[in-house]
DNA sequence: TATGAATGAGCCTTCATTCAT
DNA sequence: TATGAATGAAGGCTCATTCAT
């Protein structure tokens, strides 16, 4: 259907360009369809846009959440949840671009704030994890949400450095320095109490 | 003198708009001068974001290797390095999101690469001081490259939740939570060989 | 039957709109109906309207003519007229300004050539009635048709205004109004030979 | 200048298509103008649109009341302002026209409201006149402002037929009629207490 | 008889850029 | 050195109309 050729349209041009470079006459041409048959599947750019983000975001986080759910120690936790970063930033490389980096460029501002929404819904799932693992006393004593955000922003910024620099190591090595960097840090010799 | 109230002017609209959002009609405003002045100092748009951009970097950037220079432990390295970005994450916001954020929507590629270097050029920085703790036996193996990259988007996006949650900790709180983080980690009691 | 609905709707959103603002989505979404089965009553936009306007007007002008038939004095007739268009304008304000004012606004032209027709028509039996009473000479010498059109031009803006200070005077005192204006007009003192 | 290019040439197409049909296209061919050019001098369409019709009307406005100022007897005041009226529409017709029938169809709202505010204050400078001699005893007991209303009306609607009738007679007719009608009404024999 | 997805021409507006002064 | 009027390509959006079902 056009609709379905319309998204996965938009999804490829928003990704390429972002979100003010697209344009909607790019993405009907990608989809092969007129410019009015965008309009009739949706109202704007903007809420074009917020569709497939909060769509795209859904798919992800639903199978983020699913995997997590049993009770596992939380060293297996994290290691999973690099894992499906690492496939998110990896695999849909725009996409993960869109909703972790352009969140602030002038984006109708409702739209703008149920995608903020998206990002900290997943920071406060992170979070909630990791205060699990500080209760339990296997975390330093952080805030959980700040550990959470920063954490999520040590893996963009890795997978956009593995992305750019494909020859230096291999993911097996990402994952081995993000789970590092998570929980014992880089150095070596400091006393971890 | 014009140039200067350009720069200043662009400063601010670049940081407030992001750079498509930015007009130049709004820097000319803003710097009180006529549009046209706009041309007569700077090629057009891209070249006088990319003066921008560079010049500034390029303060902050000495200022940084200055204090860097002493040969001092590793650990105060880090600490001084998480300080000055902090310093230009939160006193420059809007700059430094056009560096560590802006650098895909669509500026024109050969604005694009130079922006892009200035990071890598950073990241190289922060790798070579990394790369001699390892040397030292200080760090656990790993790509100096890819944790310089990681530190960044640690910081970036630690400093971006301070920033919308200003209540939850104070800087203090939020330096310390670096330090920990990028030194040893969240985990308490994993074996720190 | 969906044809009646959509006269029903159309009259609505005709009237509420004007021509140019009314949209056949509204039109199709007020009548309930699918937007495809405007065209399979109706050729277009213009045909849709004019049907409207011209069976509305039909409908007035049959009452009118109706009552205008018994041989009755020229005053009574002119307070009859003044009524009946009271009825029409206060009754159908919007259905009496698509008739009387939006005359000229881009309709198609054969259609607007036809509404113009309404309303010349309209003019011609009203002139006719005053032709009679000329004759009889109970009128001064004056050009009945330009008679007819002033008189008309009076009701409409008279009812707006009527309309949009509904507490300055009632109906009563407007239908007074228009009866003194066109029998007497407005002076006292001047000869009435 | 180009602006005044534009001003000519947007009362040209606003008079001819009305506002809705009148394209900013049109208007910057008609000028002779690139299309950018309207926008550097005037907001929008809306703006263009008020800016010439508010222009026009304060012109007219003033000559009218600067000829009206002596204390002339009323009569002779109608018989100037029914001069300066046919002036105005038959000389300036499409301008007329958008002043006294298009101020409902959709334009701005703030707009449309400075427009209507136009045509009251012309009422109400009508209805000053007319006040007086009211309060002279020369006019029948009638609403003023209503009196006023109706006028403009007559006036716009006896225009409208004679412009689409130019051949049933001529201008002196019209004035002759128009002052008949407003002074003495159209019957002969009635009563004129 | 009725639908509604699809169309595409046309509209208003923005904005980086040019150029005569 | 500075101006600001003028440009025109490009963008987002509307809407009457068509057509396969």
């Amino acid at each position: 259907m056009s609709k379905d050729k319309i998204i996965a349209a938009a999804i490829d041009v928003f990704s390429e360009y972002g979100y003010h470079r697209a344009s909607m006459d790019e993405i009907a041409l990608s989809a092969q369809v007129a410019k009015g048959t965008l309009y009739y599947h949706f109202p704007g750019k903007a809420q074009l846009f917020k569709t497939i983000v909060m769509d795209g975001f859904q798919v992800i986080s639903d199978r983020i959440r699913s995997e997590m759910e049993a009770c596992l120690a939380l060293e297996e936790q994290i290691q999973r949840i690099i894992r499906h970063n690492l496939d998110l930033f990896l695999e849909s490389r725009g996409f993960a671009r869109i909703v972790f980096n352009e969140l602030s460029n002038g984006i109708d501002s409702d739209v703008l704030d149920e995608l903020k929404g998206l990002k900290e819904g997943y920071i406060d799932f992170l979070a909630g994890l990791l205060e699990e693992g500080r209760k339990d006393g296997v975390l330093h004593p952080v805030n959980c949400q700040l550990a959470a955000a920063g954490i999520v922003g040590l893996l963009d910024s890795s997978c956009n450095y593995y992305i750019s620099h494909p020859d230096a190591f291999d993911r097996e090595g990402l994952e081995q320095f993000l789970y590092t960097m998570i929980t014992t840090g880089l150095f070596k010799n400091i006393d971890n109490r």
